[in-house]
RNA sequence: AGGGCUGUGGCCAAGUGGUAAGGCAUCUGGUUUUGAUCCAGUGUACCGCAGGUUCGAAUCCUGCCAGCCCUGCCA
């Protein structure tokens, strides 16, 4: 085993090659690159990528770059350039010296392409994009040779060149790899290298008109950033022979150490979508908030929601990496929250669904203060106050009139239950409105029990939350679902239509006193329900998200 | 015979010829002023199927089946 191999991290198959590619000194050290597009947002898909690409840096003590892959200017903005540095940064990653665009080689891309063209390997084509998709042939029919493709080498130089002048229109011609039209690789079959756009670049402004393919300009990138270990996910495992091809023949990077293209399975998480594309649709279209709607699977909904940094790298790890296309469970990712938040969420209680509870034996205007763990298990985290008084609020949820069975063990009339962190109080009577609905619900309450089990023995199993009526903050609390009904919206024909109705219901109650300056995004447990972060866009209210219920053993028995 | 990949318990995933790790989920106990946490325990996995090689195969060979990807001047 190589003295550079970590011993925390489950192994995986790229490591394995890693390992053997510093064994065998073909590399000295680890040089991975998380290359994003800037036309989007980045979602819990590319934090797999990123913890892949960072964490194997961090681990063989190399170098991540963060590189820009930006040679589509007509899709690419600087928003996305900007929401990508912040989502990385977030994560908890640095990369390592300035951040890196694909489009400051421009000039490096450029000479590349003229030393194919002076090798014969590369030509200017002007069939159209109708006509080369039939020169191309199918995937059982070899495609034949462009009429261009025996172009002299001194003509194709100045007919690049007039490319790159802006003396051709958008469309006229491409410069194109000369390798074989009847590869069974269609990414073989004269792929295109450049093409014309007059468009504005987000960095490079219109100094050119001429841009680079994805396929030629990102294993140039790779090389001239010295990365050893090129990951990417499986649709480009086809494309890896174009990757090979373009750095063979270069004269710069023909070495055995350049870099190498490794595949690996993208993310496919159960109820929800993860192509870029849909999720730019589900903007659009208006059917969630915005790229960072709770319900997105993107980093920045994803952290509106009250997940952290550290839950999703412990997902990435969880879930691991290989080659098999694969769909996770919900319940990997929300295990992994709640195996975070648990540890470092202050404990607070919030009544969402509210119902008055007048203790009638308490003493009237008397308003008692408790002190409270923050964290059960974490004494260090020390105490908090809470109220007691005549009247509070339970939830809606934890009050029947009578038990349904010998298992139930919440408040009903004449059963006894223990408010948190309180007394132990028990149901009297009730008052309804007209529809029936419980509007009020009378008790009494035990002096004797706070903090202390009762003096009889009696045993008082259930444990309900509550908070103090007259100091209880109003709360907006919004209860957030799966965005879809089903596993895999993806292969709907239409997936819009199997949009979760119930993916965000909104309920309005009370939460303690004390989280009058709770900061956003800031995680707590509403013990008994879940883990919930205030709004980060709803600074001056108080808003609160749920990132995740409590697991809940109970509710599925019936 | 287009080509490239992949098939290990419900879901992820180790394993690379020596007799199937781990996580999530499930279920069962115990603790508990969160029906949470925590602790202990819990799986007959025909290792896609069928042959073959071998003392021995998830691992090697052959054939088959299934799924995913490839015919953008997208990435």
């Amino acid at each position: 085993m190589s003295q550079n191999e970590t011993v925390e991290r489950p192994v995986n198959f790229i490591r394995n090659i890693i390992n053997a590619d510093l064994d065998t000194k073909l590399h000295e050290n680890v040089q991975t690159r998380f290359p994003p597009e800037p036309n989007g947002y980045l979602h819990i898909g590319h934090a797999k990528s990123i913890c892949l690409n960072f964490g194997l840096a961090e681990d063989y003590k190399g170098q991540c770059n963060l590189r820009f892959d930006d040679t589509n200017p007509a899709k690419e903005d600087l928003e996305y350039v900007e929401s990508i540095k912040r989502d990385v940064s977030w994560l908890g990653f640095n990369w390592s010296g300035d951040i890196c665009y694909s489009s400051s080689y421009f000039d490096q891309f450029y000479n590349y392409a003229v030393e194919l063209i002076k090798k014969g390997l590369a030509y200017v084509c002007f069939l159209n994009a109708d006509e080369t998709r039939e020169y191309r042939g199918t995937l059982t029919e070899p495609g034949k040779d462009s009429p261009y493709r025996d172009t002299s080498v001194e003509d194709n130089l100045a007919l690049f060149e007039k490319m790159k002048n802006g003396e051709f229109k958008e469309g006229e011609c491409v410069l194109r790899a000369k390798i074989d039209m009847s590869s069974s690789f269609m990414c073989m079959r004269d792929p295109a290298l450049y093409r014309i756009k007059f468009a504005h670049h987000h960095q490079t402004g219109d100094t050119w008109c001429i841009y680079p393919m994805y396929d030629f300009a990102h294993c140039i990138s790779d090389a001239i950033e010295g990365i050893s270990h090129s990951l990417c996910t499986l649709e480009f495992q086809d494309n890896r022979r174009l990757y090979d091809w373009v750095l063979e023949n270069l004269n710069d990077f023909d070495r055995p150490d350049r870099p190498h293209q490794y595949e690996f399975s993208r993310l496919n998480l159960e109820y929800t979508v993860m192509s870029k594309r849909k999720l730019h649709q589900l903007v659009d279209d208006g059917l969630v908030e915005g790229w960072d709607d709770p319900r997105m699977p993107t980093i920045s909904g994803m952290r509106r929601r009250g997940y952290t940094p550290a839950s999703i790298r412990d997902f990435a790890e969880r879930i691991g990496v290989s080659k098999v296309d694969s769909m996770t469970e919900m319940g990997i990712l929300e295990a992994a929250v709640r195996d975070d938040l648990n540890k470092v969420a202050p404990r607070t209680m919030a009544v969402m669904d509210p119902i008055k509870v007048v203790i009638e034996n308490y003493p009237e205007g008397e308003v008692e203060s408790i002190q409270a763990p923050i964290h059960p298990q974490n004494e260090e985290m020390g105490k908090r106050e809470i109220f007691f008084s005549r009247e509070l609020y339970i939830d809606r949820a934890d009050f029947m009139e009578t038990a349904p069975n010998s298992k139930y063990q919440r408040l009903a009339i004449d059963k006894e239950v223990r408010l948190r962190n309180a007394y132990i109080i028990k149901g009297e009577r009730f008052e309804t409105d007209a529809d029936g609905n419980f509007t009020t619900i009378y008790c009494s309450y035990d002096p004797e029990t706070l903090g202390k089990k009762p003096a009889d023995g009696r045993k008082v199993k259930g444990v309900i939350h509550f908070v103090e009526a007259t100091k209880a903050l109003p709360a907006e609390f919004r209860i957030y679902d799966r965005l879809f009904t089903v596993e895999n919206p993806a292969k709907e024909d239409d997936f819009e239509a199997v949009i979760n109705p119930d993916s965000l219901v909104v309920k309005n109650g009370f939460v303690e006193p004390g989280m009058a300056g709770s900061e956003p995004e800031k995680a707590y447990q509403f013990e008994r329900e879940g883990y919930f972060c205030r709004d980060n866009k709803s600074a001056n209210q108080q808003v609160y998200n749920r990132t995740v219920a409590l697991r809940d053993t109970w509710s599925q028995q019936k």
